[in-house]
DNA sequence: TAGTATATAGACTGGTCGGTCTACTATCAA
DNA sequence: TTGATAGTAGACCGACCAGTCTATATACTA
């Protein structure tokens, strides 16, 4: 029952790499397009060691590789939004630049880890469905943190917050086929304004 | 080349039945999970007119199909968003608001009609991705053209747009995921605000 | 009526899908 | 050395995929 990395010396255990390439297409492509032979032949495994590590197959293979992602881009957001780095309202365009900047470098081929697979799978699989809604909560939570950490209240927070992840989601997806940072960029521009008005509004 | 709706009194033309269920099957399940064979038997055709009328099979029916949701979702902008309605800063909320009912009355399994294959399509197929872009185009400047109306210039139209079609987007994943009206009802009170704030900015 | 384009009909193909199955190897404890 | 467990290996399965093909029916025109 080992499930961390084996010896840092050597290649990744097969787990690892079953799980990291798996995140890596399903970024790319989504869940259904993504095949388990496709997965196996770039990881290099066999099939057998694939429903050793995940005997429910590809389900459980893309919930172990969706919650990887998500929570190493909540360690982003929460890194991103330290008060340290300055106010919310300097910090979140700050951090949606960054994203709108890794996604051309990608060539607009990554950006929203689990977003193609919250879509795809949303009507199919109730675990994949819950599991993408526990991420997308997570990642609401780490904003709203971060907003009431600069003076708003639970209730501004909650709205604003979920309404900054939407806006990164639907952003990236404009962007990726737009193939421009336009979408990303504009929706830093707009949401500097806005929350820079909250905080005018709020000093009266 | 006929190519409307037949006698209105009969069932509609096999080319309108196979671009009105090929929709409803995108928006439910996105482009991998729909399988020629289903269109067809949901559509009762057979395979041979699906090939007599979109010879480039799939993507070219997927590309009619998306560029008929695009349009008559671009109808519903135009209409909900009309000066006669009222000011952006309250027509933009209650039309999410809307789409917010919508989203909960399907059982939250529609919604974003061309989202799904705008991410799964964008890494394989060029047609389908220009396609999308286009559509989110004209829905931007739809709203676009809303705020302008209500006093926008037009720089601050067009990011505050974009950001509007982002949250949207991204509103209708997270609700569709949580399956609750809460993500897109959160956004339209946050847009509520946002908006507000901003025209009081203007009349100074 | 004959001729032509349009449209319907579905059998069929090669390929890929996710998943099962058996066999083999490595590791470690008794 | 033996036995048990964890892990690797890949052949194999039925189901389904998008797309091709030939045959036929229908509609309109010459």
């Amino acid at each position: 029952m080992e499930h961390d990395n084996c010896d840092p010396a050597s290649r990744p255990s097969t787990r690892d790499r079953l799980i990291t390439v798996t995140c890596e297409l399903l970024e790319f492509q989504g869940y259904h397009a993504t095949g388990l032979n496709e997965i196996l032949a770039t990881s290099e495994s066999p099939k057998g060691s694939l429903y050793h590590h995940f005997p429910n197959g590809k389900e459980e293979l893309t919930i172990a590789a969706i919650s990887k992602v998500g929570t190493a881009v909540l360690e982003r957001i929460r890194d991103s939004l330290s008060p340290e780095n300055g106010p919310a309202h300097a910090t979140v365009p700050a951090f949606i630049r960054d994203i709108s900047m890794n996604v051309e470098r990608s060539g607009y081929r990554t950006g929203g880890p689990i977003t193609t697979v919250a879509l795809e799978a949303a009507a199919s699989s109730k675990a994949l469905r819950t599991a993408c809604a526990e991420i997308y909560r997570e990642w609401q939570l780490a904003v709203e943190r971060a907003l009431i950490a600069s003076g708003s209240n639970q209730s501004e927070a909650e709205s604003v917050a979920t309404s900054i992840i939407a806006r990164i989601e639907g952003g990236i997806i404009m962007a990726r086929c737009e193939r421009s940072r336009r979408p990303l960029d504009a929706i830093a521009d707009e949401l500097e304004q806005d929350l820079a008005c909250r905080a005018k509004e709020k000093q009266k």
